[in-house]
DNA sequence: ACCGCAGATGCGAGCAGATCGCAATAGGTC
DNA sequence: GACCTATTGCGATCTGCTCGCATCTGCGGT
């Protein structure tokens, strides 16, 4: 393991950028730098999709074949906490983890399930909205939004 | 049990406004009438609030006793598949189940839980961006929007 | 280099919400 | 009234997730 010395970089803030950043965050707040956190975080850097907890212990077993799927819930909750993940929910089904900075919310289709990623500002005048009439504030990734895509309208259309 | 003859409506559509009503629907899709989806169906038009299944299921206990947990859920499953009955998600816990003609848009605090309700026209502005540029139908009822209320906002930053 | 302890892990049990299989029951049409 | 099939009660099962506990290990102190 030649591991360059880890310059310190303090302030990371909430956007740390490598696996290394957050191993140091981990280890600043008391936490250890396990091997099962780093292979995960690992995974999450590299996730190109939307991955659920069971996917992400198939993805870390790869590499490190003892880990435990509730050492993956543990993992992603405790970074959840240090504000390096989030887990979205799309409609039925498992939740989804990534990191934050990769956070976007959804648009997910009740019939054949397709997910579509939806730019923020999409959301920024209804959050205005609701932030100016309700007090609200809406945190538009945690829940994906359901509905129907192009092609389910299209087919339920049809077949009427 | 003297019934009133129950004038023959026809075209009842998808509003139906009593129990007898929707009665007389499922029995005109070859569906029978049950005490247990009778009894349910008075619930849910009493219905103040939204009810889980396992709320349903209590509230038909009380006039039905031996009412199954189980026959709520394959009920509320029909009487979604006509249109008189549809579930929101709100957030995490159980699913709740409403008359389509009470069903609305909900936005619910991730701290302490609470439920607002939300009218339609909020999200008006949004369905059409999402359609004209997605392609995309939301609907806004089917999973509530997490988010912050009032409360807790000032809550949490008072407290850092 | 070693100790010690708190944090982390593997593993299975347990939980909530929802669904399913099956035998028994009961609407409603004839 | 008989028959056919929808519906029901009941428990088993499933999924997604959490927890308890004995064991292990990172890492700061010496």
């Amino acid at each position: 393991m030649t591991k360059p010395p880890a310059p310190v970089r303090k302030a990371v803030g909430h956007a740390p950028s490598s696996v290394e950043d957050v191993m140091e965050l981990v280890r600043a707040r008391g936490g250890r730098a396990t091997p099962s956190r780093r292979v995960l975080l690992e995974v999450l850097f590299e996730a190109r999709a939307h991955l659920s907890a069971e996917e992400l212990a198939t993805a870390v077993q790869e590499r490190a074949p003892d880990v435990h799927l509730s050492t993956i819930y543990r993992n992603v909750e405790d970074l959840q906490k240090l504000g390096v993940v989030v887990h979205s929910h799309m409609g039925h089904g498992p939740a989804t983890y990534q990191l934050t900075s990769a956070a976007h919310a959804h648009f997910i289709c009740e019939d054949c399930g397709a997910t579509l990623e939806a730019p923020d500002e999409l959301f920024a005048d209804l959050a205005r909205t609701v932030r100016d009439t309700l007090g609200f504030a809406i945190h538009p990734h945690h829940f994906g939004m359901l509905g129907l895509c192009a092609r389910c309208q299209e087919r339920s259309r049809t077949s009427c």
